[in-house]
DNA sequence: GGGCTTATTGGACATTTGCGCAATAGCGTC
DNA sequence: GACGCTATTGCGCAAATGTCCAATAAGCCC
């Protein structure tokens, strides 16, 4: 394998880390699969990361980060909190299949016995809550939205398309995608006081 | 080891194995931790149980759906559909603590992997559903409720008082035990054209 | 008490895992 | 071109895991 400077291959190993999370889990993750990924030794891996914990901590924090960035960054280019939103349901439910969802999944279970994993998750949970929530409050000065707690409100449209995406990634055909898609997006429009429809037919 | 009946062994390793899950997670679950847990051999794990993957599904459906069962009961002695709503998030919210939703992550997570333990769980969140449902339906019949899709509705119930849930446990302090009760319960008076607070104050 | 059925044992086996370490080789410096 | 630093290798090790199996012994029927 060709020398890289020692900022280079660190990016390098998360790199390939993520890809091989996104391929199996973080559970079924092993430094061995991630040396392969990279196409270098197993050893380069521990040369870098000084436990198999930091180095899952450290891609996840990437990818999931980078989801959230991504939307973030769309949802700035609407015009007006409405055609915010819709973004933000266009993004979230787009984003590249279940392979996102399947490592939230592995995320919040594993919170509860990895105390970096959940720092991390729960920081990147409050921002996809933030996210909705600002959308929320624009809606509100602008009049285009109405509710009475947007904190509140930001939680549960937030909990629901989770819960509902959930069943798909985890059970395939009990919650189809395109039932999360106008569920939560239905969900939206009663918490926000919108017109049926808002959401689903622009 | 005394020798016991096979039933009442097959009990017992159940048994066994879900106080071992219920302390370290299925994903972290070994047939030795079960069988000391037991105070047996490893060998008479496989005697009846064919893989650690019937093993976890089984101690899986057992706990969950001793859960469901309990719901599902209480839930009958409602009077009415708005009774029975109430009884129902009495009980969802009360039950045992977290260690009840851990479960339910760990399965979510790991039914990616397991598929018997996807078939059980997937089975079980429609249950959960179907259960929602019913009373939906009763409460449209009594005119109490109104919706246009009590399965949707139902599917949406659930999700929300997951995603909320989830938050909980997963997090700690992001969202309190308070909050699930209180947001989860809005949720659904708006979702079924309820008055606000008929399901928070009473 | 003898014999039969089978619950139970306890370890063997192959595989996989995270991790460490001595040896190797790539790159900059003089 | 030689030298030194260190990125990189590739194997080895110990521990853990699911599975299997021959040996053992506990209960039951006669």
């Amino acid at each position: 394998m060709a020398r890289m400077t020692p900022d280079d291959r660190r990016e390098a190993i998360i790199a390939a880390t993520l890809a091989v999370i996104q391929r199996q889990g973080i559970a079924a993750t092993t430094v061995r699969d991630v040396a392969a990924e990279l196409g270098a030794s197993s050893g380069l891996i521990h040369h870098y990361m000084t436990s198999m914990d930091e180095l899952i901590a450290e891609a996840f924090e990437r990818a999931a980060g980078a989801d959230l960035l991504a939307t973030g960054t769309l949802v700035e280019q609407g015009q007006n909190p409405l055609e915010q939103l819709r973004l933000f349901f266009d993004s979230y439910t787009r984003s590249d299949g279940n392979s996102g969802m399947q490592l939230w999944l592995d995320a919040w279970a594993e919170a509860a016995r990895r105390p970096e994993l959940r720092q991390i998750s729960q920081r990147l949970n409050e921002a996809w809550q933030q996210l909705i929530c600002g959308i929320i409050e624009g809606g509100m000065r602008t009049g285009e939205m109405n509710c009475t707690d947007p904190a509140a409100a930001a939680w549960r449209i937030l909990s629901l398309l989770d819960g509902l995406h959930l069943q798909e990634v985890a059970h395939g055909d009990s919650v189809t995608s395109s039932q999360v898609t106008k569920w939560s997006r239905h969900g939206a429009e009663i918490e926000l006081g919108l017109v049926q429809g808002t959401l689903t037919n622009y």
